[in-house]
DNA sequence: ACAAAAGTGTTTCGGCTACACCCATGC
DNA sequence: GCATGGGTGTAGCCGAAACACTTTTGT
């Protein structure tokens, strides 16, 4: 009997770690940092924290997000546990993996470098500590699952934007290059979207309207994009 | 600095429940236990059991699930973290929900019996306790997806079986009617059953060929099945 | 005029749906 | 014969892919 409640058990330590995905110049990006002490000095890690006994597991790492990028209302879904007895050198510790999408054009670069955090091209990051790699891997593949079934981008992308900037955000998840025409009449016939009355004329001399995500978009149970190979 | 390695934080319990399908007559069924103690003496809930500080949560799930069953190597995957500070009443416990997969024809009814476990129709379940609902519709939830990317009932259904059975499981699964021609196309396209050359003649007069899942089937990334609204 | 992206239209193709229709067999 | 599920075939529809073509405007 301990002093929690009526149960008693061995405890853990238990972890949140962020993969946190950012936009910027048609190219997915990785907020890092890069250990400045021992153990595992100078190697690249993600961004993560302990769970305190009073809070859930989203929010210590709404807490973790906060504390670096000094955002709060940032996107983040659950990702899996990664909890294997010796996945983390310095003893036993459980880790719950997150994904969050961070709007890279719209906050304080000094704040988390400041804090020693890093963003790199997610398609050349370095490797990084302990299961952290595995943990990416997971992380970018619930992206492109979630990417096949919603719109998604309204996290990542400005908040106007063209459907330029959006294919070029799909681009960059699928790492291939979808069809101008046919990408816009898909993504159009989903209704997600509310065309704005001003135009963008710094990619195009012609202008391209400028979108946003419509308040209460309804999602589907089906894929809207098809994966690429 | 206590005794398990570096670092020094509050420690949590951590707990796994598992979301058990089985699948009999044409019928979606859940494994529950009806609690035997205080508190919620007599409520239904999910399987479920403490993480030790030497085993995955896999691991814990699975000794969990061999506790109940008598089984080993039961088809489990991940659902996700639940960990609401008040989500139990009787202290802070972190749980880790699975979705396991039983063949309900081929093993030990009384040792479940035994230890307090009851098979329930999954859509007439009765109301479990703490979260555990929120748990099973998770799971179902998860079911619904992964059973739309890649044919399952490897672990559901018999060693052999008709494309009456499958199609019945994707009916259960779904709670719709797929059309039998086009549900037999669209499965063997796929091409991940292989035919034997015995057949079932218990449900029909002509006779249907058993078939059974291929050792090394490569999965698609897309859908195989849309999902009926 | 030309380039470059925006936006629309068109043709073709493949897959899915909704059936119809024969097969085999026990009753 | 008839009912029942097994299994195959097919016409039509719908959506996606590939790509042509027109628009707009800065240079």
């Amino acid at each position: 009997m301990n002093q929690s409640g009526l149960y008693n058990h061995v405890k853990q330590l238990v972890a949140v770690d962020c993969i946190i995905f950012g936009y910027e110049a048609s190219e997915l990006k990785l907020l890092l940092f890069k250990r400045e002490l021992e153990p595992a000095i100078g190697q690249w890690s993600l961004v993560g924290g302990w769970v305190n006994d009073d809070e859930s597991v989203e929010t210590a790492a709404r807490r973790v997000l906060k504390y670096i990028t000094g955002l709060h209302d940032i996107f983040l879904e659950q990702v899996q546990v990664f909890s294997k007895p010796d996945r983390d050198p310095g003893g036993r510790v459980l880790s719950i993996a997150f994904f969050a999408f961070i709007r890279l054009d719209c906050f304080d670069k000094d704040l988390i470098t400041s804090h020693g955090a890093k963003w790199v091209p997610l398609y050349q990051r370095p490797s990084l500590i302990f299961d952290h790699d595995q943990m990416v891997e997971k992380a970018l593949e619930r992206l492109r699952l979630k990417a096949s079934y919603e719109l998604i981008g309204k996290e990542l992308l400005p908040e106007k934007f063209t459907l330029l900037q959006l294919r070029n955000l799909y681009n960059a998840i699928y790492q291939t290059q979808f069809d101008p025409g046919n990408f816009r009449k898909k993504i159009l016939v989903i209704n997600t979207l509310k065309r704005l009355n001003d135009k963008n004329t710094t990619a195009s001399k012609k202008g391209a309207y400028y979108y946003q995500f419509k308040e209460n978009s309804e999602k589907t149970a089906n894929q809207i994009i098809k994966i690429p190979n």
